[in-house]
RNA sequence: GCGCCCGUAGCUCAAUUGGAUAGAGCACCGGCCUUCUAAGCCGGUGGUUGCAGGUUCAAGCCCUGCCGGGCGCGCCA
């Protein structure tokens, strides 16, 4: 079992805690704020200063005094308040240099208590094409499950299809009243169905604005929706054939805009999975008095739950949740009470630890509704749940981005764009000329994709964002095309010096940049473990990005391949194969492809 | 009315959940290509962190009250 260089830090700074009388739980030690003023620091004794009420310059003193005695520490000063600078040995630096360099994983090392995960994320809905609302929660999920995963985790990808509520009554009803002698209209037929779908994903695609707006306008259409909705969920044959067409339509062309994002699944699993589970539970809900009717319709109430004295959270924020509607008065089955039943289905089928809801923000009540009642009904089983919201994506006006017509954009022409607009890029800077056409096509894929998920998980998830190509598909700076471009430049250096010799070994690092590169990539770990206690992939991408800068500051002042002494040679190549090594973990973590050149 | 999110450089965004001098990128100014990809590197200008109090060795971050913006709040998902 590797530990990580921090993690090695931590321990024997906790050694030398306790041969200077503090309690080694204190320790805090990170890399240098201040790099001018040394590698690493350590800002305990500001804290141990109250607890023993003594200056913290003093207990720094006996701090540094301790800290001499480990081998691998020197250049030990106090500065400020109290703060402890330090370096490493550059002979205890090649040593993990070494390790890392022959380990696959780059010596970084997996959680000592991996838990089962389910990410619930991407959750494109029938006939709807997937529109820029998809793109952050397929980015961001697909970026924590691969996350988690490489952390050492058992993570578990779902996509979670809408494809069962009100919306696929109101396509049953669309259609009725374009093709009404269609077999699966006939109340009486009950198999024998065609195979073949009677609509076309664009079919589709225009069906339901259309039949959204016609029930909207209507009322009459209103009901019969919804009539046919509780009929479908009540098994009719016709109906379940139909929804059946509409699913496996969609579903290819979902499949086709995950496979063009980079996003995949573990699970295809989606509300209809559940559909058995509801009209039971919802049922035990009521026998236990856990749901109730009102009005015609079975909810749940959140009221402010009377004190059995294990609860003492804070008694004013049991503040009162509006009820939960699981049951409409009309019969139709809502996605609260769909999201309870694949609560229990989820927890029967894989037991999992945890799982995470990668949805839009807007949604928050929603699951905090529904964790409660699951958590009241026991249908967790001890699972932790978490709602994992994103900000909206926004236009250049501050407001939820719109095409030029005021419709919501779909995914695949945002893709199309990204993928325009880097090539126009790739072309001005006068790039892969020599390459073929369909390389060149590859790798303005790459870097547009790169460019939009970067760009994404780069910004705040609560908070929006405001989604400008130009800038996202820039080459300079904070983006995905440079982070791509620091790679292959690598990669490139590689090449040319014809790899990594077999019997490379780091020997001693004689610049400063070559210790800090290397530093920099030795505390992945630690913040990998903060991406994941935080939910929070932009943590990632200014790692992501501060490594670049510092391979791109070595790149320039040290030329590898011009080094003539073999043995320094052979060590900066390594280091080259390392950071390139690091860098391509860090995209591939993001979700981000590497093109092989460009 | 209640609840959640946001307010940081001209613009777009960070800030290791309370640590040192608030950082990047665009934009602007000045250097560096006969040398591994200049999509790069080095340096510079730019700030009362929305406002006012409070907590402490230390506050962009925590507490209170305002101001401004976004979103949500029983039969849509």
């Amino acid at each position: 079992m590797t530990t990580s260089l921090l993690a090695t830090l931590r321990h024997a700074l906790r050694g030398a805690f306790e041969t200077a009388g503090f309690d080694p739980e204190t320790v805090i030690v990170e890399t240098s704020r201040r790099p001018e003023l040394g590698q690493f620091q350590c800002n305990s004794a500001m804290q141990l200063a109250k607890t023993h009420r003594t200056k913290p310059r003093d207990i720094a003193e006996r701090l540094v005094a301790a800290l001499g005695a480990v081998p691998f520490i020197t250049d030990l000063a106090i500065a400020g308040p109290g703060f402890v600078n330090f370096n490493l040995t550059d002979e205890f630096l090649a040593v993990r240099a070494n390790d890392m360099a022959g380990d696959a994983r780059l010596g970084f090392p997996k959680v000592e208590a991996p838990a089962k995960v389910v990410i619930d994320y991407g959750g494109p809905n029938v006939a709807k094409p997937m529109h820029v609302g998809h793109l952050r929660a397929s980015i961001i999920g697909e970026a924590l499950k691969r996350i988690m995963r490489f952390r050492g985790h058992d993570v578990v990808g779902d996509v979670h299809l809408g494809d069962w509520g009100l919306p696929i009554g109101m396509l049953i009803h669309e259609l009725s009243l374009r093709q009404p002698g269609l077999p699966y209209f006939d109340a009486a037929k009950t198999e024998g169905f065609p195979e073949e779908s009677p609509v076309t994903i664009d079919d589709l695609e225009e069906m339901y604005p259309a039949a959204v707006s016609r029930c909207r306008e209507n009322d009459d259409d209103m009901q019969a929706a919804r009539r046919k909705t509780a009929e479908l969920q009540n098994g009719r044959p016709g109906y379940i054939a139909l929804w059946r067409h509409f699913m496996q339509t969609s579903r290819a062309s979902q499949a086709g805009d995950f496979d063009r994002l980079g996003v995949s699944f573990d699970l295809w699993r989606g509300e209809s999975d559940v559909a058995d589970l509801v009209q039971p539970l919802v049922r035990d809900l009521q026998a236990r008095g856990i749901a109730e009717v009102d009005q015609g319709a079975i909810l749940i109430r959140f009221k402010p739950a009377e004190d059995d004295g294990s609860e003492e959270e804070g008694e004013g924020d049991e503040e009162e949740l509006t009820p939960l509607i699981l049951v409409t008065s009309d019969g139709t089955v809502t996605y609260a009470a769909t999201d309870l039943a694949t609560i229990q289905d989820r927890v029967a089928r894989l037991s999992p630890d945890l799982s995470l809801y990668v949805v839009d923000s807007r949604q928050g009540l929603h699951f905090r509704q529904v964790f409660e009642a699951a958590q009241r009904a026991g249908l967790n089983d001890g699972m932790g749940m978490e709602h994992i919201g994103f900000g909206t994506v926004n236009g250049p006006d501050g407001k939820p981005l719109k095409t030029r017509s005021g419709g919501v954009p779909r995914l695949g022409d945002l893709l199309d764009q990204a993928n325009e607009e880097a090539g126009k890029r790739l072309a001005e800077h006068r790039l892969g000329l020599e390459f073929g056409e369909a390389e060149r096509a590859d790798i303005a894929h790459k870097v547009g994709l790169a460019a939009i998920k970067f760009a994404d998980l780069n910004h705040q998830r609560t908070a929006n964002y405001a989604f400008d190509l130009a800038n996202f598909t820039r080459f300079e700076g904070k983006t995905g095309p440079y982070l791509l471009y620091t790679v292959v430049r690598l990669n490139s250096v590689l090449a040319k010096g014809g790899g990594v010799p077999a019997d490379a070994r780091f020997t001693a690092f004689s610049t400063q940049v070559e210790r800090d590169l290397l530093i920099r990539i030795a505390t992945l770990p630690e913040v990998l473990k903060r991406v994941e206690e935080r939910r929070a992939p932009n943590v990632l991408c200014d790692f992501a990005y501060d490594l670049a800068q510092q391979i791109n500051a070595f790149y320039h002042e040290v030329p590898v391949n011009q080094e003539p002494d073999p043995g320094r040679r052979a060590h900066l190549t390594l280091l080259v194969d390392v950071s390139a090594r690091a860098l391509t973990l860090v995209l591939e973590l993001l979700g981000i492809e590497v093109p092989a050149r460009m």
